[in-house]
RNA sequence: GGGCGUGUAGCUCAGUUGGUUAGAGCGCGUCGCUGAUAACGACGAGGUCCCAGAUUCGAGUUCUGGCACGCCCA
């Protein structure tokens, strides 16, 4: 080694990471080290990543620091192992959402209120708005880590976004996949708007309302009726069918009052009868399914009178031609239950989901355009327009239930009348107003035709956790309806259906230009005149309402019509789900980029994005990309693309998905007596108010309730590695976790000083030895381990000692089990095993060899081995954590590596992941290692036991094994054992029969195949047996016989297993294959030797208390309480002071010195002046 | 009401194809170490594997039915 300074500096015993981290993030950001991580890739096989786009229209939450944790920890290591692995960030822009919050800004919160202030104002501040918290989200990003493309990010209202998502839907639209139909929303009359399901949720009251069984007489039996419940009688007349279960039983009964006869189901008899007080006698019974297709009078005459009773042709498989009746028949609907009501639903499908599902059902049973239309005689105002009697037009649906059913009662329909109390929900802003449920028209996309292609594609797709494929995915995807599309709102991706407004005929339109392209256009001058006036506005607005909007052009269906868009946005889910390609804004532009990213080999979210963007994304791509999906059906004009495509295979566009738990949240609450609460987010605060009754909670994260430490603040306190690694390494990720701040601080011992603390130990020895790994004159610029065998004291690990075999054998080990845990997406075991190899170099490796680096002979070559053996392993260790803990991996190499003064790399993440030798695997090396720890523990048990100090030195342990296979191993190994458990000798034998008992155990795993139920029968002959003796027979012949109730049995050695028990009266400690015995003999001499180190450990304390520096040397004085002492204060006096640096040792007091109380005596201590 | 998931030590969680002493970390207790030192280590106590039934020679693990909690959807 060169004469020169050390090449290593000490490094300090408590780093503060989080100042650490700041480093490494601007040395990441000066160095442009991600940029540079992706340059050393660009010509590498691609490891494609898709990001789910946040909305940066809300802060960032301890939720989005796991999401992004987990996308960066993949990434990072598969970029280590050799993938080009681009990283575009992305932003979701649209939505409701959006437009709500700046509502809340303007203070309004109407469509109408919003059309008052004006839909281009109004847009312009939504695009202001959706970068309301872009900082925080590029700080938290950068902070925690996450390395991506931020600056390169796709934005969903950019117009190449918008215009992709327009080819997308044109695709869709020539197919015919694209219609227009009915959706039932939640609808505010009076407010003329829809609400989301959201603020629905938020206004729901308990009321009271009717709830009404009516007399349905059926067409050919006009003496009999069903009777038919509804809970809403305003919608009767609007009735289209009549609902019965198929597989419950119904009734038909006499009234014996009225002599009517009725239906209903029979579960209910007993209970309509008490309730109407009448007598009610059961005629006949039979399924439901028998009552399908009956025909009944609807109770209303409006839409019988209006249109007489239509039909229309079904569909049939041979050319057939039968008619049937569209309305006023019994249908079958698995939704009906005898919980309450009749077992007889009435069906308005207009004012129910489930309702106009069965509407759904029938319309399809007919040929096109002979299909039952949907009756509603309610506008949109949730007044009646038609088909009831005159006096009722006009009347708001609410204050109808009366009258209606007054005017049934008249009619001699109402059966019976009652109030029930239920939930309903009102308008969340005029509290007044009950919702009701309403059709509205519709875009929808006809995903269902897909359904059975979806589920092939999700079936190869690689989810963890695995039941998501066939559980909470998979049952979605198996219960698909079309997807309603189109949004009545204002800042979203215009939908692209420019309507002939004289025929009604459409056209799609795939981008702006082709809009251009248009005969006659007119109307992009309102886009032109508001940039001239403020030429701030983004361009990508003009694809956007109002401006989109104006653009009409000549309709191509009609002579002198226009041709004007339709005035809808989209569901913002499509634009995620649209992501895979237009992030690229292909296929109008970047080509190769689409194809080279397409699709992708992992992707990332919570679970709550199982019916979000999971499902958007392979809706979608199943539907344009997917093999299958008949790309070339009439009218689709973009076969070039269905070509490029059409090589595509499933899963598609994701390969591979982790979906996280939900994050939550714990805390300490408590309330005063006027419920003011008390939140603290870590249980050692709720000492500090001792007259407050705490309880814990773990539950959502609460912005209000302010029950978590916002990411920034974790950052600052305990690091992003701190997180990261708790993320990572604490739970499988798709269980929920739980954000709690003393857990995060867990981390910190854990795993991060452990690692520090060892690092910290090799810099200490480096620099008091001066080791210089520049010995090692052909290393390459990554130090892999094959490289620094140049060093002209490196020798083979195969030369080195067992413990330097021994950890480079479990490096080696655990590499290979961290990539393969990682390539199947496991970070938690990667983890797991990670923690395991550092546990073993500090708890071992470095503890057992702390002589060697404290070893005089600074050149001697087994320091040189110790040295080369933790240096190598430091480094590894430092590349296996670097995608988990990036910042402190980084802060080790940058050390580490300090001394080839940047000829090396200058950052881990540029590496290579380390690669697994297995010529340095030695398995047996670690099952030895593994028992010679384990006689280590048994031996400190056993001495535990017997109260008997480690520092007392005793004279002898006998370890008792089973077998003899391990003996000369061990014995080669006691200085090991001796200088663990302090001892003089330790003795190694498999004959114990003076300590312990044997008992020999069936191997049930090899056993139970083998003879099955006869398993109890051996067990019971083995425990019966003399161990000893069975274990001498298996000694001698290598198999024992056993002799059973129904003939013999032979076993062998592998069959069974031999077990050790300590007898009674000796020191032991016994494990699975092995006993430790003490010789608790304490004769004088060890006894004084004991005394002895207990006055070393008295007067390092006392140096320590006197600050004296490690070097200094002191003098030493004991008033020795005894005879004994002295003796051992004689005998040992040359170890004392050796161990202590003192240069003298007396007997006695020591003037003006303050003693130090031990058991042995005051122990005086000074300093040596120099 | 339906679907999915979870339930293992005081706490937070692991537990591979079923195999007989159920593990880790934290916390707690005892002790050790004192040239990694405001660190570190060892040992110990602590379990009805939610309950009940079934399959099996054998169940924390498989099946059925409950209970509790969570999420999604009605």
């Amino acid at each position: 080694m060169p004469d020169t300074a050390a090449p290593f500096r000490a490094a300090p015993a408590s780093p503060k990471f989080p100042e650490l981290e700041e480093k490494i993030l601007e040395f990441w950001q000066q160095n442009e080290i991600y940029q540079k991580s992706l340059q050393r890739r660009a010509d590498a096989p691609p490891f494609v990543f898709f990001e789910g786009p946040p909305t940066a229209n809300g802060m960032p939450h301890p939720g989005h620091c796991l999401t992004r944790a987990i996308k960066d920890v993949f990434p990072r290591y598969k970029t280590m192992r050799g993938f080009r692995c681009e990283r575009k960030a992305g932003w979701d822009t649209h939505g409701l959402p959006v437009e709500v919050e700046v509502g809340k800004e303007l203070g309004i919160h109407s469509k109408e209120e919003i059309e008052q202030y004006g839909i281009e104002p109004f847009i312009h501040r939504c695009q202001q708005s959706v970068w309301r918290y872009m900082q925080q989200w590029q700080r938290l990003t950068e902070r925690l880590g996450f390395w991506v493309d931020l600056d390169d990010a796709y934005v969903t209202y950019h117009q190449s976004y918008v215009e992709s998502v327009w080819w997308s839907l044109k695709n869709l639209f020539q197919r015919g996949l694209l219609y227009q139909g009915h959706k039932i929303v939640w609808w505010w009359a009076q407010g003329g708007t829809a609400l989301s399901s959201g603020e629905v949720g938020q206004g729901y009251r308990e009321v009271a309302d009717p709830s009404v069984y009516v007399r349905f007489p059926l067409v050919d039996h006009p003496e009999r009726s069903l009777l038919v419940w509804t809970t809403t009688p305003w919608t009767l007349p609007s009735n289209m069918y009549a609902a019965v279960h198929p597989d419950l039983e119904y009734s038909l009964v006499r009234d014996s009052e009225s002599g009517q006869e009725l239906y209903l189901a029979s579960a209910l008899v007993d209970k309509l009868a008490e309730k109407a007080k009448v007598q009610l006698e059961t005629l006949q019974t039979c399924p439901g399914s028998e009552l399908v297709g009956l025909r009944y009078l609807p109770p209303f005459d409006g839409y019988r009178d209006a249109l007489g009773d239509p039909s229309g042709q079904l569909i049939q498989p041979e050319g057939k031609q039968t008619s049937a009746h569209h309305f006023w028949h019994i249908v079958a609907a698995d939704f009906v239950t005898t919980d309450s009501g009749s077992g007889i639903v009435h069906q308005a499908s207009a004012f129910g989901e489930v309702d106009y599902e069965v509407y759904d059902q029938q319309r399809r049973r007919f040929v096109e355009g002979q299909q039952p239309e949907l009756l509603c005689a309610v506008g949109p105002d949730g007044k009646f327009t038609e088909a009831v009697p005159e006096a009722w037009i006009g009347l708001w649906v609410k204050d109808a239930d009366k009258p209606i059913t007054r005017d049934l009662k008249e009619r001699g329909l109402l059966f019976f009348q009652e109030q029930y109390l239920h939930d309903y929900p009102f308008c969340w802003r005029a509290e007044q107003d009950p919702l009701i449920q309403y059709p509205r028209r519709s875009w929808f996309i006809r995903t269902t035709k897909f359904r059975d292609l979806m589920l092939k594609n999700n079936s190869q797709i690689g989810w963890q956790p695995e039941h998501i494929r066939d559980g909470r995915f998979g049952n979605f995807l198996e219960s698909n309806v079309d997807w309603a599309l189109s949004r009545e709102r204002f800042w979203g991706t215009p939908l692209p259906i420019w309507v002939c407004q004289e025929t009604g005929r459409m056209e799609a339109i795939e981008s702006y230009d082709e809009l251009l392209s248009k005969p006659g256009v007119t109307g992009t001058e309102v886009w032109d005149k508001a940039k001239a006036e403020n030429p701030d506005l983004v361009d990508d607005l003009r694809v956007h309402k109002p401006y989109i909007d104006e653009v009409t052009y000549a309709s191509p269906f009609a002579e002198g019509a226009r041709m004007r868009r339709v005035s809808e946005v989209i569901d913002c889910w499509y634009d995620s789900g649209a992501m895979p390609f237009a992030q690229w804004g292909w296929p109008h532009q970047n080509e190769s980029e689409f194809r080279s990213q397409f699709p992708a080999d992992f992707i990332s979210e919570a679970i709550d994005q199982t019916r979000g963007w999971f499902y958007s994304q392979l809706a979608i791509a199943t539907m344009l990309f997917g093999p299958g999906a008949d790309l070339s059906e009439p009218g689709c004009e973009s076969d070039a693309v269905a070509d490029l495509c059409r090589d595509q295979d499933y899963p598609l566009p994701f390969r591979n998905c982790i979906v996280l738990g939900l994050m939550l949240s714990q805390w300490w609450e408590s309330e005063d007596k006027d419920k003011k609460k008390t939140i603290l987010l870590e249980e050692s605060e709720t000492k500090e108010y001792p007259d407050k009754k705490f309880t814990k909670q773990i539950g959502k994260m609460s912005k209000s309730l302010r029950n978590y430490r916002s990411p920034e603040e974790i950052f600052d306190r305990y690091g992003a590695d701190a997180l990261r690694w708790y993320l990572f390494a604490n739970q499988a990720p798709w269980n929920s976790i739980i954000y709690a701040e003393q857990s995060i601080k867990d981390s910190i011992p854990e795993f991060l000083l452990r690692l520090w603390n060892t690092f910290s130990f090799f810099t200490i020895y480096a620099e008091i030895d001066g080791f210089d790994p520049r010995d090692a004159s052909q290393a390459d610029d990554q130090l892999k381990p094959a490289s620094l065998a140049s060093a002209p004291k490196y020798r083979p690990a195969s030369q080195r000692s067992e413990i330097d075999r021994w950890i480079l054998s479990e490096l080696n080990q655990t590499i290979a089990t961290v990539i393969e845990r990682m390539d199947a997406l496991d970070n938690y075991n990667a983890c797991q095993a990670i923690t395991g190899l550092l546990d073993g170099l500090s708890n071992w490796y470095v503890r057992r060899s702390r002589d060697r680096f404290w070893a005089a002979e600074a050149q001697s070559q087994d320091k040189h081995d110790a040295y080369w053996t933790l240096y190598e392993t430091l480094l590894e260790l430092t590349k296996l954590a670097a995608p988990f803990t990036p910042f402190l991996a980084d802060t080790l190499w940058r050390q580490l590596t300090e001394p080839f003064a940047g000829a090396t790399l200058p950052s881990v993440h540029l590496c290579d992941f380390p690669e697994s030798d297995r010529d340095r695997i030695d398995t047996s090396l670690s099952q030895s290692m593994r028992l010679l720890r384990e006689i280590a523990s048994l031996g400190r048990a056993a001495r535990a036991s017997e109260k008997l100090k480690v520092r007392l030195p005793l004279a002898e342990v006998t370890v008792i094994l089973t077998d003899d296979t391990q003996i000369a191993w061990l014995q080669n190994h006691d200085a090991l054992i001796r200088e663990e458990l302090n001892v003089k000798q330790v003795h190694y034998t498999t004959q114990g029969d003076q300590y312990v008992q044997y008992a020999v155990v069936p191997n049930f795993k090899r056993l139970g195949p083998k003879v099955g139920k006869q398993v109890p029968a051996v067990k019971k002959a083995l425990a019966q047996a003399d161990g000893n003796q069975l274990l001498a027979e298996l000694q001698a012949n290598g198999r024992v016989t056993l002799a059973l109730a129904d003939g013999e049995i032979e076993l062998d050695n592998e069959d069974i297993e031999v077990r050790l028990q300590a007898k009674d009266g000796w020191a032991a400690a016994q494990g699975v294959g092995c006993v430790v015995v003490l010789n608790t003999e304490v004769t004088p001499e060890l006894q004084r030797e004991g005394i002895a180190k207990d006055l070393i450990r008295a007067i390092q304390n006392q140096r320590k208390a006197i600050d004296c520096q490690y070097t200094d040397r002191i003098q030493v004085s004991i008033d020795a309480g005894s005879d004994e002492v002295r003796q051992a204060l004689q005998d040992h006096r040359e170890m004392i002071c050796d161990e202590t640096l003192a240069d003298s040792l007396d007997v006695g007091p020591m003037d003006s010195v303050q003693p130090a109380d031990s058991e042995h005596g005051q122990v005086f201590v000074a300093k040596v002046p120099v």
